[in-house]
DNA sequence: GCCAACGTTGGC
DNA sequence: GCCAACGTTGGC
């Protein structure tokens, strides 16, 4: 199993909205990078989600439940969606500035590459952030 | 609201 | 194919 994160502004799409609906279409991306990300998600990764611009911190696990597809939003078939769907939320959020100060989390994209919007994670990363949400 | 970092576009 | 100009993202 592969473990990701995505970036999303809570006003354009928050984690309540994604509690509420249920399941959500992740589309939109028009990175390639990004886009190579959601093509190499499996159905059942584990996802950090992200609330970028306001907030500014991981705030939810979310899952993979349908592996990516063409972006029905696009007009051009190579860019591609997932479907996630929330699996829990951290009891406390992960700020950006703990995961910067936090040197096991040095390498982490967020923090090196920071307009990449969907980025893989490795597993002790995963893992250190779950920790940080205790 | 500002600005740095980055990606994309388009002229040459 | 290079690079300047421009637009967008996202942290502050």
């Amino acid at each position: 199993m592969n473990r990701w994160l995505v970036k999303s502004e809570p006003d354009t799409y928050s984690w309540q909205r994604l509690e509420k609906d249920g399941e959500a279409v992740w589309d939109g991306v028009r990175n390639y990078q990004a886009r190579n990300n959601l093509r190499a998600m499996k159905k059942g990764d584990l996802v950090l989600f992200y609330h970028s611009n306001t907030g500014l911190e991981v705030v939810g696990v979310a899952r993979v439940t349908q592996e990516s597809f063409p972006d029905p939003t696009a007009d051009d078939p190579r860019w591609l969606s997932v479907k996630l769907q929330p699996v829990r939320p951290l009891k406390k959020p992960v700020p950006l500035k703990q995961i910067k100060s936090d040197s096991r989390l040095k390498d982490l994209k967020l923090v090196t590459h920071s307009r990449l919007s969907v980025m893989p994670v490795t597993e002790p990363e995963f893992e250190t952030i779950l920790e940080l949400s205790k």
